[in-house]
DNA sequence: TCTTATATCTATCGATCGGTATAAAATAGT
DNA sequence: ACTATTTTATACCGATCGATAGATATAAGA
């Protein structure tokens, strides 16, 4: 009963993703973003709220379409395959054909000027539970035996986490998915036990 | 024969560098920086020439003040105790009191928009630079026998480098010194031979 | 003291930032 | 055909961006 949308939502919300995702939160200007998704300000208002829900609609949008492989490798029957899956997880993702390089996450997270302070907290927040989750996913390993009785479960989810987020600047760098999955199995020959 | 200059030039870019640091090259804006520097705009053109020649600036003298420590561990005899020190090294000056969290180069090397590519491409290139030098030093060891003969020289330096940048990523959210060390020294474990 | 040279201050430049007021255009229901 | 509702395009908002013009202040040399 009124007049319909002439572009379709998530279609433009992938093309903001990549704006995002090469340029950070911060260096991708409106005109980028709305030139990119081929739609008006006004248009890009009314249909994500502002540019920061904008931001966080595209984070939601990343993580279901590139992140699934952490959920997956969570679910593997041990902690040294749950490292090993989100390792190489990480490297082809970081390097893969059609988007841009490196990790939307981490492009953001650094540094910013103190306006874009609540989308940096919203990232650590997400890469600390992360963290958490495989974390806790060690401690259990460590329980039933699988991991040696010295192991630190957060030494060790904050190192593959380290090495994660190396991968994603070696990446953003140019950094080939070959170099990186030889990267990634090093990381793993520093595994307990 | 002319008016002197009522502020010392080097002390001023000093307080630049801890804002360029924290903020990131785009994220700091002039405001930001003459306020910290107590001097007017005019006097930072005429001092330092623009933005991006006073970044420059600021990183040379970022790299004489708090990365020397890689010109001493390069001079290490062995490959390993290379490696060693320059992990260690990176681990403290990422968390030393003073001075913002994590590296300089680093924070605004991900992403930023097109106006700041060639700051960008300045700090891939320094990256790139180290990590050659790393290769190099890690050539030479193999060829003198301490590395196995099935080492990849690449590899390693480009591990030690993600790591490296891991490290930085994780200071930056506020991971404490002692959990860098700790990473390092996992890292360390995977060190072939 | 007068000139010359540089530094400083105030005030502003044009461009761009994120965001929006306004009104025309397009649909569905009556 | 008319109204209600939403989307669209144009044109603009105040604020801030990096950078500078012009005038004033402060020194050394003649």
């Amino acid at each position: 009963m009124a007049r319909p949308r002439e572009f379709c939502i998530d279609q433009a919300l992938f093309k903001a993703l990549n704006v995002f995702w090469r340029h950070g939160f911060e260096g991708a200007s409106l005109s980028d973003l709305t030139e990119a998704m081929g739609i008006t300000r006004p248009s890009l208002y009314a249909a994500y709220g502002n540019k920061e829900e904008l931001f966080r609609k595209a984070l939601d949008l990343y993580e279901e379409t590139y992140m699934g492989f952490t959920q997956e490798a969570l679910k593997e029957p041990t902690a040294y395959a749950v490292a090993e899956k989100l390792l190489i997880g990480f490297a082809e993702a970081a390097t893969a054909a059609g988007h841009p390089p490196g990790c939307l996450g981490t492009n953001s997270v650094l540094v910013c000027s103190e306006a874009s302070e609540p989308i940096r907290e919203e990232l650590m927040r997400r890469r600390a539970a992360l963290e958490a989750t495989l974390r806790r996913r060690f401690e259990k390993a460590k329980a039933s035996g699988e991991l040696p009785s010295d192991t630190h479960p957060g030494d060790l989810a904050r190192f593959v986490m380290t090495t994660v987020h190396g991968m994603s600047i070696q990446a953003a760098g140019g950094v080939t998915r070959q170099c990186l999955l030889r990267v990634a199995a090093m990381a793993l020959k520093a595994w307990p036990g």
